[in-house]
DNA sequence: ATTAGTGGTTACCATTAGGTTACTTGTATT
DNA sequence: AATACAAGTAACCTAATGGTAACCACTAAT
Protein backbone atom coordinates (compact mmCIF):
# COMPACT_ATOMS: atom_id res chain seq x y z
CA UNK A 1 0.00 0.00 0.00
CA UNK A 2 1.51 3.23 -1.16
CA UNK A 3 0.89 6.87 0.66
CA UNK A 4 -1.61 8.79 -0.21
CA UNK A 5 -2.10 11.86 0.98
CA UNK A 6 -4.83 13.07 -2.14
CA UNK A 7 -7.71 12.63 0.07
CA UNK A 8 -6.22 14.05 3.44
CA UNK A 9 -6.42 17.07 5.39
CA UNK A 10 -3.01 18.39 5.21
CA UNK A 11 0.09 18.42 2.84
CA UNK A 12 3.28 19.03 3.11
CA UNK A 13 4.93 17.94 0.19
CA UNK A 14 3.81 17.30 -2.79
CA UNK A 15 4.91 14.04 -3.78
CA UNK A 16 2.48 12.73 -0.98
CA UNK A 17 0.19 13.40 -3.68
CA UNK A 18 -0.70 10.99 -5.99
CA UNK A 19 -1.88 13.41 -8.50
CA UNK A 20 1.30 15.12 -8.43
CA UNK A 21 3.32 11.81 -8.52
CA UNK A 22 1.94 10.53 -11.81
CA UNK A 23 1.99 14.33 -13.22
CA UNK A 24 5.83 14.12 -12.87
CA UNK A 25 6.38 11.22 -15.35
CA UNK A 26 3.49 12.37 -17.55
CA UNK A 27 3.71 15.70 -17.52
CA UNK A 28 6.91 16.64 -19.70
CA UNK A 29 5.66 18.60 -22.60
CA UNK A 30 6.21 16.15 -25.36
CA UNK A 31 5.24 13.08 -23.11
CA UNK A 32 1.53 12.79 -23.74
CA UNK A 33 2.18 13.14 -27.23
CA UNK A 34 5.56 10.70 -27.13
CA UNK A 35 2.34 8.41 -25.99
CA UNK A 36 0.55 8.59 -28.54
CA UNK A 37 2.34 8.57 -31.48
CA UNK A 38 3.86 5.05 -30.39
CA UNK A 39 0.10 3.66 -29.56
CA UNK A 40 -0.70 -0.15 -30.55
CA UNK A 41 2.46 -0.70 -33.08
CA UNK A 42 6.78 -0.62 -32.47
CA UNK A 43 7.76 2.37 -33.94
CA UNK A 44 11.53 3.45 -34.37
CA UNK A 45 13.45 6.73 -32.76
CA UNK A 46 13.70 8.07 -36.54
CA UNK A 47 10.45 7.58 -37.46
CA UNK A 48 9.32 9.10 -34.09
CA UNK A 49 11.14 11.93 -34.93
CA UNK A 50 9.71 12.46 -38.37
CA UNK A 51 6.02 12.23 -36.59
CA UNK A 52 7.19 14.78 -34.30
CA UNK A 53 9.35 17.09 -35.96
CA UNK A 54 9.19 19.94 -33.41
CA UNK A 55 10.91 18.23 -30.71
CA UNK A 56 14.87 17.67 -31.13
CA UNK A 57 16.83 14.45 -30.82
CA UNK A 58 17.76 15.37 -27.56
CA UNK A 59 14.97 15.85 -25.54
CA UNK A 60 13.17 13.02 -27.36
CA UNK A 61 15.73 10.35 -26.55
CA UNK A 62 15.21 12.00 -22.83
CA UNK A 63 11.74 11.97 -22.82
CA UNK A 64 12.05 8.22 -24.23
CA UNK A 65 14.15 6.87 -21.27
CA UNK A 66 12.29 8.32 -18.42
CA UNK A 67 9.19 6.54 -20.02
CA UNK A 68 11.29 3.26 -20.43
CA UNK A 69 12.59 3.96 -16.34
CA UNK A 70 8.98 4.12 -15.52
CA UNK A 71 8.09 0.95 -17.30
CA UNK A 72 5.57 3.08 -19.52
CA UNK A 73 7.60 2.08 -23.26
CA UNK A 74 9.55 -0.79 -23.74
CA UNK A 75 12.97 -0.28 -25.72
CA UNK A 76 14.24 -3.06 -28.24
CA UNK A 77 17.72 -2.78 -30.15
CA UNK A 78 18.29 -4.73 -32.61
CA UNK A 79 21.92 -5.45 -33.43
CA UNK A 80 22.31 -4.35 -36.56
CA UNK A 81 24.22 -1.41 -38.94
CA UNK A 82 22.74 0.84 -39.59
CA UNK A 83 21.71 0.54 -36.07
CA UNK A 84 17.79 -0.41 -35.34
CA UNK A 85 15.84 0.60 -32.24
CA UNK A 86 12.04 0.06 -31.57
CA UNK A 87 9.81 1.74 -29.02
CA UNK A 88 6.55 0.12 -28.02
CA UNK A 89 4.48 0.28 -24.86
CA UNK A 90 4.11 -1.84 -21.86
CA UNK A 91 1.03 -3.02 -20.78
CA UNK A 92 1.29 -0.02 -17.91
CA UNK A 93 1.91 2.38 -20.74
CA UNK A 94 -1.43 1.37 -22.58
CA UNK A 95 -3.98 1.20 -19.50
CA UNK A 96 -2.59 5.13 -19.06
CA UNK A 97 -3.93 5.79 -22.76
CA UNK A 98 -7.68 6.07 -22.04
CA UNK A 99 -7.36 7.95 -19.11
CA UNK A 100 -5.19 10.58 -21.28
CA UNK A 101 -8.17 10.26 -23.74
CA UNK A 102 -10.56 11.43 -21.14
CA UNK A 103 -8.16 14.38 -20.27
CA UNK A 104 -8.36 15.31 -23.78
CA UNK A 105 -11.66 15.21 -23.88
CA UNK A 106 -12.65 16.79 -20.70
CA UNK A 107 -9.78 19.49 -22.06
CA UNK A 108 -11.86 19.94 -25.22
CA UNK A 109 -14.72 21.00 -23.60
CA UNK A 110 -14.20 22.95 -20.43
CA UNK A 111 -10.86 24.98 -21.65
CA UNK A 112 -9.58 24.49 -25.06
CA UNK A 113 -11.18 27.42 -26.63
CA UNK A 114 -10.07 29.82 -23.72
CA UNK A 115 -6.38 28.60 -24.10
CA UNK A 116 -6.20 29.12 -27.52
CA UNK A 117 -7.93 32.43 -27.36
CA UNK A 118 -4.83 33.53 -24.94
CA UNK A 119 -2.26 32.59 -27.24
CA UNK A 120 -3.71 34.78 -29.98
CA UNK B 1 -15.40 22.51 -32.79
CA UNK B 2 -11.87 22.70 -31.55
CA UNK B 3 -8.38 21.27 -33.31
CA UNK B 4 -6.95 18.33 -32.18
CA UNK B 5 -3.76 15.96 -33.18
CA UNK B 6 -3.77 13.73 -30.77
CA UNK B 7 -5.31 11.32 -33.11
CA UNK B 8 -3.09 12.75 -35.89
CA UNK B 9 0.04 11.35 -37.58
CA UNK B 10 2.03 14.56 -37.29
CA UNK B 11 2.69 17.07 -34.70
CA UNK B 12 4.56 20.42 -35.65
CA UNK B 13 3.28 22.38 -32.30
CA UNK B 14 2.17 20.53 -28.89
CA UNK B 15 -0.60 23.40 -28.14
CA UNK B 16 -2.12 21.23 -30.88
CA UNK B 17 -2.45 18.24 -28.18
CA UNK B 18 -5.37 18.18 -26.86
CA UNK B 19 -3.66 16.73 -23.59
CA UNK B 20 -0.72 18.83 -23.57
CA UNK B 21 -2.94 21.87 -23.57
CA UNK B 22 -5.19 20.38 -20.29
CA UNK B 23 -1.57 19.32 -18.79
CA UNK B 24 -0.81 23.37 -18.81
CA UNK B 25 -3.44 24.15 -16.87
CA UNK B 26 -3.74 21.28 -14.54
CA UNK B 27 0.07 20.30 -14.50
CA UNK B 28 1.41 23.07 -11.77
CA UNK B 29 3.29 21.20 -9.38
CA UNK B 30 0.39 22.48 -6.85
CA UNK B 31 -2.82 22.71 -8.93
CA UNK B 32 -4.32 19.09 -8.44
CA UNK B 33 -3.74 18.99 -4.87
CA UNK B 34 -5.71 23.00 -4.53
CA UNK B 35 -8.34 21.72 -6.44
CA UNK B 36 -8.62 18.83 -4.49
CA UNK B 37 -8.42 20.58 -1.18
CA UNK B 38 -11.06 23.03 -2.26
CA UNK B 39 -13.19 19.69 -2.65
CA UNK B 40 -17.09 20.39 -2.27
CA UNK B 41 -16.83 23.24 -0.05
CA UNK B 42 -16.39 27.42 -0.41
CA UNK B 43 -13.19 27.71 1.28
CA UNK B 44 -11.13 31.00 2.88
CA UNK B 45 -7.76 31.68 1.25
CA UNK B 46 -6.26 31.75 4.34
CA UNK B 47 -7.32 28.06 5.21
CA UNK B 48 -5.96 26.43 1.83
CA UNK B 49 -2.69 28.18 2.97
CA UNK B 50 -2.89 25.83 6.45
CA UNK B 51 -3.87 23.05 4.70
CA UNK B 52 -0.94 23.33 2.53
CA UNK B 53 1.81 24.91 4.40
CA UNK B 54 4.48 23.99 2.34
CA UNK B 55 2.95 26.23 -0.31
CA UNK B 56 3.95 30.33 -0.33
CA UNK B 57 0.86 32.31 -0.56
CA UNK B 58 2.63 34.02 -3.35
CA UNK B 59 2.63 31.02 -5.62
CA UNK B 60 -1.17 29.68 -3.91
CA UNK B 61 -2.48 33.15 -5.26
CA UNK B 62 -0.89 32.88 -8.65
CA UNK B 63 -2.51 29.23 -9.13
CA UNK B 64 -6.10 30.29 -7.69
CA UNK B 65 -5.88 32.95 -10.38
CA UNK B 66 -4.85 30.56 -13.27
CA UNK B 67 -7.61 28.32 -11.62
CA UNK B 68 -10.29 31.38 -12.28
CA UNK B 69 -9.21 32.23 -15.38
CA UNK B 70 -9.90 28.82 -16.77
CA UNK B 71 -13.06 28.37 -14.89
CA UNK B 72 -11.94 25.64 -12.65
CA UNK B 73 -13.23 27.60 -9.73
CA UNK B 74 -15.35 30.34 -8.56
CA UNK B 75 -13.52 33.72 -6.51
CA UNK B 76 -16.02 35.29 -4.25
CA UNK B 77 -15.09 38.29 -1.92
CA UNK B 78 -16.84 40.02 0.66
CA UNK B 79 -16.31 43.85 1.38
CA UNK B 80 -15.51 42.92 5.36
CA UNK B 81 -12.80 44.07 7.43
CA UNK B 82 -10.93 42.07 7.58
CA UNK B 83 -11.10 41.23 4.06
CA UNK B 84 -12.36 37.49 3.44
CA UNK B 85 -12.41 35.63 0.16
CA UNK B 86 -14.15 32.14 -0.21
CA UNK B 87 -12.98 29.80 -3.22
CA UNK B 88 -14.91 26.72 -4.49
CA UNK B 89 -15.04 24.56 -7.59
CA UNK B 90 -17.01 25.36 -10.42
CA UNK B 91 -19.26 23.08 -12.29
CA UNK B 92 -16.33 22.46 -15.01
CA UNK B 93 -13.70 21.94 -12.06
CA UNK B 94 -16.04 19.33 -10.23
CA UNK B 95 -15.88 17.09 -13.69
CA UNK B 96 -12.20 17.06 -13.59
CA UNK B 97 -11.83 15.74 -10.40
CA UNK B 98 -13.46 12.09 -11.38
CA UNK B 99 -10.24 12.36 -13.70
CA UNK B 100 -7.61 13.39 -11.45
CA UNK B 101 -8.43 10.22 -9.02
CA UNK B 102 -8.53 8.02 -12.23
CA UNK B 103 -4.61 9.22 -12.61
CA UNK B 104 -4.13 8.97 -9.08
CA UNK B 105 -5.52 5.33 -8.58
CA UNK B 106 -2.92 4.50 -12.14
CA UNK B 107 -0.41 6.14 -10.26
CA UNK B 108 -0.54 4.33 -7.58
CA UNK B 109 -0.90 0.65 -9.25
CA UNK B 110 1.96 1.75 -11.72
CA UNK B 111 4.37 4.05 -10.51
CA UNK B 112 4.14 5.09 -7.37
CA UNK B 113 6.93 2.60 -6.05
CA UNK B 114 9.52 3.40 -8.19
CA UNK B 115 9.33 7.20 -7.60
CA UNK B 116 9.46 7.05 -3.99
CA UNK B 117 12.36 4.58 -4.43
CA UNK B 118 13.96 7.21 -6.96
CA UNK B 119 13.55 9.58 -4.36
CA UNK B 120 15.51 7.66 -1.19
C1' DA C 1 37.62 10.05 -50.40
C1' DT C 2 33.28 11.48 -49.25
C1' DT C 3 28.69 11.16 -48.17
C1' DA C 4 24.42 9.02 -46.22
C1' DG C 5 21.86 6.59 -42.79
C1' DT C 6 20.69 5.57 -37.71
C1' DG C 7 20.40 6.50 -32.91
C1' DG C 8 22.00 8.76 -30.22
C1' DT C 9 25.60 12.13 -26.86
C1' DT C 10 27.90 16.48 -25.36
C1' DA C 11 28.40 21.23 -24.26
C1' DC C 12 26.23 25.22 -23.94
C1' DC C 13 22.25 28.65 -23.57
C1' DA C 14 17.48 30.73 -22.62
C1' DT C 15 13.18 30.60 -20.54
C1' DT C 16 10.14 29.52 -17.03
C1' DA C 17 8.33 27.78 -12.73
C1' DG C 18 8.62 28.12 -8.37
C1' DG C 19 10.61 29.96 -3.76
C1' DT C 20 11.88 33.83 -0.15
C1' DT C 21 11.24 37.83 2.20
C1' DA C 22 9.29 42.01 3.02
C1' DC C 23 5.49 45.04 2.44
C1' DT C 24 0.42 46.92 1.97
C1' DT C 25 -4.50 48.22 3.51
C1' DG C 26 -7.81 49.40 7.04
C1' DT C 27 -9.95 48.41 11.26
C1' DA C 28 -9.83 46.48 16.01
C1' DT C 29 -7.43 45.22 20.06
C1' DT C 30 -3.97 45.64 23.82
C1' DA D 1 1.61 53.59 20.09
C1' DA D 2 2.18 49.17 18.62
C1' DT D 3 0.45 44.86 17.04
C1' DA D 4 -2.69 41.51 14.78
C1' DC D 5 -5.64 39.90 11.12
C1' DA D 6 -6.68 38.59 6.14
C1' DA D 7 -5.57 38.39 1.51
C1' DG D 8 -2.81 39.30 -1.09
C1' DT D 9 1.67 42.25 -4.03
C1' DA D 10 6.41 43.44 -5.31
C1' DA D 11 11.17 42.64 -5.91
C1' DC D 12 14.36 39.45 -6.19
C1' DC D 13 16.69 34.79 -6.70
C1' DT D 14 17.41 29.74 -7.99
C1' DA D 15 16.77 25.39 -10.13
C1' DA D 16 14.81 22.74 -13.56
C1' DT D 17 13.13 22.31 -18.22
C1' DG D 18 13.69 22.53 -22.69
C1' DG D 19 16.20 24.19 -27.08
C1' DT D 20 20.48 24.53 -30.47
C1' DA D 21 24.24 22.95 -32.81
C1' DA D 22 27.90 20.06 -33.30
C1' DC D 23 29.70 15.63 -32.96
C1' DC D 24 30.28 10.27 -32.72
C1' DA D 25 30.47 5.15 -34.39
C1' DC D 26 30.01 1.97 -38.02
C1' DT D 27 29.06 0.31 -42.58
C1' DA D 28 27.56 0.71 -47.40
C1' DA D 29 27.16 3.16 -51.45
C1' DT D 30 28.84 6.79 -54.83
Amino acid sequence: MVTTNFNSRFIDNPLNCPVTRTMSIIGGKWKPIILNCIGERAIRFGKLNQIIPAISNKVLANELKELENFGLVKRTEFLELPPRVEYELTTSGKSLMPILHELANWGNKNVAKKIIKELS
